[in-house]
DNA sequence: GTCCTAACCTATTCAGCGA
DNA sequence: TCGCTGAATAGGTTAGGAC
C-alpha cells in the first residue's frame, strides 16, 4: 500500500488486511488437503484452521486461489485433450454431490442488520480496519461482515440494473454518492452509481 | 522490474428460512 | 411455494513482498 503518497489527509492505512504468510509446513497440510479435497466443506476448513493455526476464512481465500491456479495450469491442455475428469471437477454442479457440508446460515438480528445497513451507507467498500470494528460491535466475525458487504453490493447492483430509475431514487434518498466520497476506502473513487459499475477499474 | 500469490472484487448459483 | 438473503463458486484484478 502506498496511499500515503496521494494525500496527506489522516486517512488511517485502512484498506486491505496484511498479506498472510504460510509456513512451509502449513503449505504442506493445505496442499496435502487440497490434492484430496479441493471443495472441503466447513467443518475441513475449521479442522484446517485449528491445525494450522489460521483462521477459517483463511483458508477458504487459500482453496479458492489454489483453485483458480490449478484451472488455469490446466486450461492450455484441457482444451485440446477434453480430460473429462478436471471438467468434472471445475463444474459446482457436478461437484456438487460429493461437496461436504456448508457453514450454517447466519441470521441477523434487527439490530445488527440496521448497523451494518447504517455502514453500508456511509461505505459499501469497508476496510479490513471498519470491517472488524463492524463485526466486533455486532458480535460476528469479520468474514461474515465481508460476505454480507459482498452480497448486498451484489444486490444492490442487480438492482439498479432491473430498475434504474427507481432504485436511482432510492439513491438519493439514502444519500450514497456523498457519502461514498470521503470514506476510508475510496475504492478507487468509483461512486456506486457509475454505470461501469466499478467492475475491473479498481485502484484502491 | 518481475513473479508469485494473498486479498479482494463482481456475477452467478445454491440453499435455508420465514411469510 | 416463493422471495429474500447468507454461503459458495468461477473468473478476474490489485497489490505486498521476495527475488
Amino acid at each position: 500500500m502506498a496511499e500515503d503518497t496521494a494525500s496527506h489527509k489522516t486517512v488511517t492505512t485502512n484498506h486491505r488486511r496484511s498479506r498472510t504468510k504460510f509456513t512451509e509446513d502449513q503449505l504442506k497440510i493445505l496442499i496435502n488437503t487440497f490434492n484430496q479435497k479441493p471443495y472441503p466443506g466447513y467443518a475441513t476448513k475449521q479442522k484446517l484452521a485449528l491445525e494450522i493455526n489460521t483462521e477459517e476464512s483463511r483458508i477458504q481465500i487459500w482453496f479458492q486461489n489454489r483453485r483458480a491456479r490449478q484451472r488455469f495450469q490446466k486450461r492450455p491442455e484441457a482444451d485440446t485433450l477434453e480430460s473429462s475428469q478436471s471438467h468434472g471437477q471445475d463444474q459446482p454442479g457436478v461437484e456438487f454431490q460429493s461437496r461436504e457440508a456448508r457453514r450454517c446460515r447466519t441470521t441477523y438480528s434487527t439490530s445488527q442488520l440496521h448497523t451494518l445497513i447504517k455502514a453500508f451507507v456511509k461505505n459499501p467498500y469497508p476496510g479490513i480496519d471498519s470491517r472488524e470494528e463492524l463485526a466486533k460491535e455486532i458480535g460476528v466475525p469479520e468474514s461474515r461482515v465481508q460476505i454480507w458487504f459482498q452480497n448486498r453490493r451484489s444486490r444492490l447492483l442487480l438492482q439498479r440494473k432491473r430498475e434504474p430509475v427507481a432504485s436511482l431514487e432510492q439513491e438519493e434518498q439514502d444519500k450514497i454518492p456523498q457519502g461514498l466520497q470521503g470514506t476510508e476506502d475510496t475504492q478507487n473513487g468509483t461512486s456506486f452509481s457509475n454505470d461501469s459499475h466499478f467492475s475491473g477499474a479498481r485502484t484502491w
